[in-house]
DNA sequence: TACAAAACGTCAATCGTGAC
DNA sequence: GTCACGATTGACGTTTTGTA
């Protein structure tokens, strides 16, 4: 073999193929797709995936380029950095208070320093009590049905299209004074959490989901 | 050094599964 | 039924290893 063996001197076999599959979900591609560019057959991609070769220097090169990708970005690739990008509605924890449904993006990333939330308010229902946070900004977009905002001594009745946007150090309160839920994208930036923490429940079931997503990723 | 066997990577063809 | 997907099988060529 002319080529060097590629894992051998630098990583599991294993590990490889968890990268390759990694580089190929993220270019969202398929393993012929990819072996189709590459100029190799989707049987080497799904050796190397499943970590059942190591292939050669010059064929990783192949592949690696057809995406493109070097063997060092390759290799300084942290598995463990792989974060969830993109989340299904099922996947949205639900964190409402019984008055209000909110169902928060993201919500399992770790750090996160924003909350994307999809707020359904039913017809008369209000946020309760004011709300201020120590620092922060909140903002939202009516997508359907009616929204008042007060926010400080502001008030607006927000329609659909409609939006807002000021500090979150201002007291606020929402209400939807119309006789259809009324549905709103909203984000706040704080230091201070805006909801209360997640129900044991919730952070249980997103630990849960976490570590199979990770036991999958791993078993791949 | 030369040879044979084993090991390895790669290929085309094919299979089983799930979505439409 | 069709299509696309990932996985598997068997065959082939090349390289490595052991032996005389």
């Amino acid at each position: 073999m002319a080529d060097m063996d590629v894992c051998g001197e630098v990583n599991e076999a294993g590990d490889l193929g968890a990268r390759l599959k990694l580089v190929r979900k993220i270019h969202g591609i398929s393993q012929r797709q990819l072996a189709r560019q590459a100029g190799v057959t989707n049987a080497t991609v799904s050796f190397i995936e499943q970590g059942r070769v190591s292939p050669s220097v010059g064929s990783l090169e192949k592949i690696l380029n057809s995406v493109p990708m070097s063997l060092a970005e390759f290799f300084s690739l942290n598995l463990a950095e792989s974060e969830q990008i993109f989340f299904r509605a099922s996947e949205m924890p639900e964190i409402g208070d019984g008055r209000v449904l909110c169902h928060l993006l993201g919500g399992a990333q770790q750090g996160r320093s924003m909350s994307i939330l999809r707020k359904v308010f039913p017809a008369g229902q209000d946020s309760g009590p004011e709300q201020q946070l120590l620092d922060g900004e909140v903002g939202g977009i009516v997508i359907a049905g009616e929204l008042e905002v007060a926010a400080g001594s502001d008030f607006a009745l927000l329609e659909v299209g409609d939006g807002y946007y000021f500090s979150a150090r201002r007291p606020h309160r929402f209400r939807n004074p119309g006789g259809t839920d009324c549905v709103v994208i909203s984000a706040v930036t704080a230091s201070q959490p805006h909801v209360a923490p997640l129900p044991v429940q919730v952070q249980q079931e997103l630990a849960i989901q976490g570590e199979s997503r990770h036991g999958a990723e791993q078993a791949d």
